[in-house]
DNA sequence: AATGAATGAGCCTTCATTCAT
DNA sequence: TATGAATGAAGGCTCATTCAT
């Protein structure tokens, strides 16, 4: 029972995760989310009242779709293999045009920054995905200088620098638009300063 | 009779930009902009059909205000002095809350990229910016190494890589806040990365 | 302009009157009032923006209607001649069913009660009515008794009574139901209080 | 079974009663039962298909209530003594806010008048009780008056008379609004008219 | 009998856009 | 040109009522 309902709400933020993808958050209607999971305006008001209570929830059901496509790596990967890895997955993140949720991510934030809205940093997903990122940075870069293969004088305040160039190129290809060739360029920029000549 | 027009034309720009930094993009109505400028829907109409047209109009204006408020500089200011006042400047900007357009800004370009309408290159005032923000900071760093100040090996990509990082502080600003502490670490790292030791 | 806005809005309440002596406040929504006047939703939402303001409205507009049917009386009318067209008045108004807003008005004051919105005295047509009404009872009695007509101790209390005797008779009619016989007497009852053996 | 199902019956009245003495009837919803009774919809559904059947059916289990507070007379109590007890229990009733049915009452009959429903008369209790109110009353009064303690040519019409003010009373109390003080004048007027000077 | 999820009709409200003056 | 009243589509929300379990 309560198995059935949560079913159904996990199918709900399915039908609405893709619909995000499509439209943006601002796009988006209740109308919409009734549409694209076939069921009756009253029942989708079941289980949410607001596009933002939907996109609160994909979000947040979002951690577990995370991982999905990681290419795995070899137990002997070295700090570089890891980086470089990890900047092929944000150039893929940056360039993603089809079933991404950067502009509704952004969108929202704006939303809830005219209505005054703070999330508890507890519940900032986004946030706290950031501030992982740069930990994992961090500790990627401090690696990689044991093992010789970086060089780098405040591997806290590179790991920094690198996330919020990230987040620059992410916004900007959704703006200014950007071409596969420019982000490999600044991808490469990024880990030439690490890497030792 | 044209001279009219353009005045007209031009105050309602006026208040329209001030409605825009007040409630982004998204949230502005026609009727928003009738009541800030006080004059009647129809003769609004008469000069724009559309919000974003408004607001193109709004961002094709700025040029003029741009430079507003940059505190001027001795004729003798070395590299590293042009470079602690672009990176005051562009604290403020990152941090700005009120009449800043930036939210208003990305807003707009999703809308666009939603709606499928590119704006050529030439139009692109946003996007020229950007790219006339990349060739400043360019030479700049060029001079800052002919003085002995500077030491960089990739002036472009170092470029680049500010602008871009820059770009990332201003939206993170905007979603998941940001502290003044931590942009000045951010724009220092920055600085840091290119004054000799 | 003024003027012609004006009459639209007197259209709008001559229109929504019939719609509340039809169907009460309760039954009546916006949509009624559109279908009523025959304008559209949105232009409804120009003039009044709620049911209870158009109902509002409606009773505001009413006192130049009032008197409408009232007999005229000769010149030398006695206070029992105009005590008994007085009393015929009231029984039309208890016993009238088509055109009358009577049970729209208590819908509406029930509906204020449990808002909990209080109208000012001043503002309150209906109260006021009802006060005049003792009032104006009050005075004829007076008469009466001086002229040697009506036998009286306490011409004010008397009006009261009779006042809310009224009301309670109004009230009755649109409740448990009562013959037009039944009213006879009890306005009859009233008047043989007052009439000196 | 037959018990069982009487009890659940008699349980939702009761809830059902407090919700419509707290809310009235017109803005009570099935849903507000179901909320106030901790009962399934469907369940509900069982014993009742509309709310105007249970309140109904809530006005027919009130005669059990009724008498519920009225203080206890003395055997040789007079007629006026047992007027004055009544008087005061009426205006218990007019003054009453909390936990009073009238105002539902009321909507209710008027609901049934635009419905153009009609309650056989044998099934009408609060006409019933209006009607028994009158005939208690004219008792009363000639018990009074053979007692030597009322004066009163027409008992009957006297009687009529007090039920239809005291209506008054009560639908103006909800309505215009009606203090203490006044409420107290009105009866004091009414027992002055009986009693012998 | 009982449950409560699901449905869909009905009402409310806001806007972009038009058009007679 | 300018005005602003009027329109109607679009979206939001709530409830009575049904129905599979």
């Amino acid at each position: 029972m309560g198995e059935k309902s949560g079913q159904k709400r996990s199918y709900i933020l399915e039908c609405s995760r893709r619909v995000f993808a499509e439209k943006g958050f601002r796009n988006v209607t209740m109308q919409d989310i009734v549409a694209a999971s076939n069921i009756s305006r009253g029942g989708l008001y079941l289980h949410f009242t607001r596009v933002e209570d939907i996109f609160s929830a994909v979000l947040n059901s979002e951690e577990s779709r995370d991982g999905e496509s990681t290419d795995s790596l070899p137990e002997e990967a070295t700090a570089s293999d890891i980086l470089a890895l990890f900047m092929k997955e944000q150039k893929k993140e940056i360039l993603k045009k089809k079933n991404s949720l950067t502009i509704a991510i952004y969108e929202y934030y704006f939303h809830l920054n005219y209505k005054k809205i703070k999330i508890p940093p507890k519940e900032n997903l986004i946030k706290q995905q950031f501030e992982t990122g740069i930990l994992i940075l961090e500790n990627l870069i401090r690696d990689g200088i044991s093992a010789g293969e970086f060089y780098c004088e405040d591997p806290r305040g590179m790991a920094g620098n690198i996330m919020y160039t990230l987040e620059g190129l992410k916004v900007a290809a959704r703006t200014l638009g950007i071409s596969e060739a420019a982000v490999d360029k600044e991808l490469f920029y990024i880990m030439q300063g690490l890497i030792m000549e």
